[in-house]
DNA sequence: AAACCAATAT
DNA sequence: TATATTGGTT
């Protein structure tokens, strides 16, 4: 016992690694090739090659890329903040749309969104704010300055009826992408249930 | 074990 | 402010 902390601690510092071992952080630690090959999303990599299981019932005809935030020097490599434009924004609104309120939950909204390189934590975090809007909404004020990007797309009506069943009810937590999309797919002729612009709005 | 989600960080 | 990350919960 009895250890003099400047003795545990010279010892300690000196085990440290030095400058040139240690691996930069945003380094990327898996090459283009294997991620390329086992179909893992880099922004540094965005082709997908191979075909791999793909769990998504709702081809996109058109898919579309997350826009990157082009003013990050470093998006080559490290994870960068994708950016909500109205055109994302109506993919996502659809998307709940189309699960329904209650049922809409980051994983399963992102499957149907089908947008490249955008992660579950992405649809995370903008599903959080948009609950709040529409909490907002009930509440009668919306602030059109404010909340611009979230007025940029209306809400579906059938969101507001079912918005929050707070405690009460219980659904199901964990929804797979329901197979009633299938025969929503082909009711519509396009096959693209109501994820896809068509061009009137 | 994986995903959710409110709170919190950047 | 907008988006990311965290950490407790389910």
């Amino acid at each position: 016992m009895r250890d003099d902390p400047s003795n545990w601690f010279s010892r300690w510092e000196q085990q440290l690694p030095k400058q040139e071992e240690l691996i930069p952080i945003s380094q990327t630690l898996i090459t283009p090739k294997l991620a390329n090959f086992f179909n893992i999303k880099t922004p540094h990599n965005h082709t997908q090659p191979h075909q791999h299981p793909q769990p998504n019932p709702t081809p996109s005809p058109q898919p579309i890329s997350v826009e990157l935030d082009s003013s990050d020097p470093a998006r080559t490599r490290r994870r960068t903040r994708i950016i909500w434009t109205p055109q994302l924004h109506k993919r996502f609104v659809d998307a709940v749309a189309y699960l329904g309120f209650n049922n809409a939950v980051p994983k399963t909204v992102m499957q149907l969104m089908n947008i490249d390189g955008l992660t579950r934590e992405n649809v995370a975090s903008h599903l959080q704010k948009y609950r709040l809007y529409i909490k907002r909404m009930e509440s009668g004020n919306v602030d059109p300055v404010n909340d611009q990007l979230f007025a940029s797309s209306p809400v579906p009506p059938v969101l507001l009826q079912q918005s929050r069943p707070s405690s009460d009810n219980c659904f199901p937590r964990q929804h797979h992408v329901p197979n009633s999309m299938e025969s929503a797919k082909t009711a519509n002729g396009q096959g693209s249930l109501t994820l896809f612009p068509t061009g009137d709005d």
